[in-house]
DNA sequence: GTATCATTTGAGTGATCGCTCAAGAAAAAC
DNA sequence: GTTTTTCTTGAGCGATCACTCAAATGATAC
């Protein structure tokens, strides 16, 4: 999966695949059907990780708002320490492999699972009371999986830790203003 | 141009670039020097098209802060019908392109040059009393170019137009509410 | 120990990659 | 018309691509 991830699918060569795997190519084509079936698989564990992740970090925030605000800041500090790529794998990959392809079609399911992921979340801040009654869970989820995008690119530049620490702060204060925003009438609660 | 910007760099292969300038590879390797130098210059032209047309919009637009708005709504019909590929050529490159490469740092320069841009725009908005004295426009534009980093991925996706148009719209509001929410002391001017 | 089954191996497949260069065609100079 | 110069051609270079398969190896059954 890191292969893939850094070198990108097609960059990534059967030899690239042979010295990660420690397989020789028969084996590898025994284990798997193709080079393409094989990056279907990491497509598949690269999604399950990042629901996980977003699970998790669900589970141990205050409320599920500081959640996505929590998500958006810890994109600031991407250095690929822990993480092979800075990039989101889904992303490059939609970038990458050509319209028309059965490869496209799981890359764009995989996108719309997350944004469901995210619709579920902005619906539970709704149903607690976090966000105004009226707000509209889809557009939000949309809308915050568009900044995660742009995030995660401008990771990819490398520039001042600091700029991009301004910039997630930026973004999550946006996302922070849904529920304070709330339209007459409404009370904005304070979570503990 | 369009070749690489819709097929990426590698996956252009020089039978495409054959076929598309009708030249047989003794005059392509002639005229440019190597597959990397042609797609180079096609940086370079892809760059200053885009500058142009910022440009451009910056000159029609009754203020710097509308016609950010104005280019945030107008991603949203990014129908592959005037463009040959919805993505940011760009953004699309620094994904493909390994670290540690002249061309990675080509991509990267274009990038800068565009914010700078856009921190150009900001800084005028700024002076024309649309922006509070103590915005930042470094800041701004960082945040503005995520914003249609974003964007332009989502547009890959080629889902709902409505949803798409909605998504550019409260981005577009997300740039507008700079201009309304000043500090106090400030008000927001009314641009005619 | 021997036979049976499962797995791994790596040389080799044809195709394509980016690229070169001697030879030919076209244009310009005279 | 002839020579000189400029540009174009396309066969072919070695390297690499994703992939295959008969043979070797390892594990299991008896």
């Amino acid at each position: 999966m890191t292969l893939f991830w850094v070198k990108g699918y097609q960059a990534t060569s059967l030899k690239d695949l042979e010295d990660a795997l420690k397989m020789r190519p028969g084996s590898i084509y025994a284990a798997f059907q193709s080079k393409e079936a094989l990056f279907r698989a990491t497509l598949d564990r690269y999604s399950h990780r990042m629901a996980d992740e977003l699970g998790q970090l669900l589970a141990t925030a205050r409320s599920p708002l500081a959640a996505l605000q929590a998500h958006l800041e810890g994109l600031a500090e991407l250095d690929p320490c822990d993480r092979p790529s800075t990039a989101c794998m889904l992303v490059k990959s939609l970038l990458e492999i050509p319209r028309d392809t059965e490869l496209r079609k799981v890359v764009l399911d995989h996108l719309t699972q997350v944004e469901d992921q995210l619709a579920t979340v902005f619906e539970r801040a709704r149903d607690l009371g976090e966000l105004p009654p009226d707000a509209d869970p889809a557009r939000l989820a949309q809308r915050i999986q568009t900044y995660i995008f742009g995030l995660k690119i401008q990771a990819q530049r490398r520039t001042d830790p600091a700029r991009m620490q301004m910039l997630c702060s930026d973004l999550a204060e946006e996302i922070g203003r849904l529920g304070q925003a709330a339209p007459a009438g409404q009370t904005a609660p304070r979570p503990a």
